[in-house]
DNA sequence: CAAACGTGGAT
DNA sequence: TATCCAAGTTT
């Protein structure tokens, strides 16, 4: 959940996820379709799939336990290099070198004296990343914990709190002069493109308690006669974005690639 | 390896 | 209002 999102947006999620399934094989015990329900609003749906599958390969390969390792751990779906790397050690406190976007950029400032870390993770980020980390297992988690920490509460990406930060007389940026990036940022663009129609289409069936079918995607909601209640406000909101068809059509289809839906009667569903 | 993949609070 | 960007992963 917390991969590319903000822990305070997760939180509540989280905490109605574990009160509903408080064991993987609880997870695994539903259909993916209730996970991505579930999942509500916290964006990148594939990831509640992926949690669903890996709920099931726990069940089926672990015992139902989480396991501890940091291979065994990687081989789950939707489980990469850093989230890996942060369950073997915060969960379970072995050493291990976690690097995320904060303790890229605290690297990136303190060491390499750079505004911002590489555009993506490098092989010399994450030697680096090792280099620096504690010998022993206990202060290794603590030095993950500590750097994640000092990342996103003080070198922060927009406006790092150098004055309150405890290691600015060390910081390489600082001593440099605090140096502009050496590249702009691309941003998403959003407004206009498949994402944002696949970000609706998935709403409208996650609303949805039957199949839907195709024609409500490809016409007005007010022309079939749909309140703009229930189902009626995602939909609506679908329509106002004013897709193409064939944009709309690649969202479906893609969904349907990515087991994010299914056909049943006609229409999409989640998957059941 | 670049590109695809959501969402919403903060600035 | 527009842009930034957050505990990344997969193809």
């Amino acid at each position: 959940m917390l991969q590319q999102t903000p822990v305070v947006r997760v939180l509540p999620v989280w905490h109605e996820w574990l009160k509903r399934w408080p064991t993987p094989a609880a997870l695994a015990g539903e259909p993916a379709g209730e996970a991505v329900r579930a999942w509500g609003r916290l964006g990148y749906p594939r990831r509640a799939l992926r949690l669903h599958a890996a709920a099931a390969a726990i069940t089926q390969d672990h015992s139902g336990k989480v396991p501890d390792t940091y291979p065994e751990l990687l081989a789950l779906p939707g489980v990469g290099g850093y989230t890996a790397a942060a369950v073997a050690s915060f969960a379970y406190g072995r050493r291990e070198t976690v690097v995320d976007t904060n303790i890229r950029r605290v690297h990136a400032r303190l060491i390499s004296g750079t505004a911002l870390p590489a555009p993506a993770l490098t092989a010399a980020e994450m030697r680096l990343a090792a280099s620096l980390l504690p010998a022993d297992d206990a202060s290794s988690v603590r030095w993950n914990a500590a750097v994640m920490e000092l990342g996103a509460l003080v070198c922060t990406a927009r406006a790092p709190k150098c004055a309150a930060c405890p290691v600015n007389d060390l910081c390489a940026w600082r001593a440099a002069g605090e140096p502009p990036p050496s590249y702009v940022p691309k941003g998403q663009a959003w407004h206009g493109t498949d994402r944002q129609v696949r970000g609706a289409v998935v709403a409208v069936l996650r609303q949805a308690e039957t199949p839907v079918p195709p024609d409500m995607f490809f016409h007005e909601p007010a022309d079939l006669g749909f309140a703009p209640t229930g189902i009626g406000v995602p939909l609506a909101a679908l329509h106002r974005l004013n897709s193409a068809p064939e944009q709309l059509e690649r969202a479906l289809t893609g969904l349907l690639a990515d087991g994010l839906a299914e056909m049943h009667d006609g229409g999409y569903r989640l998957p059941a």
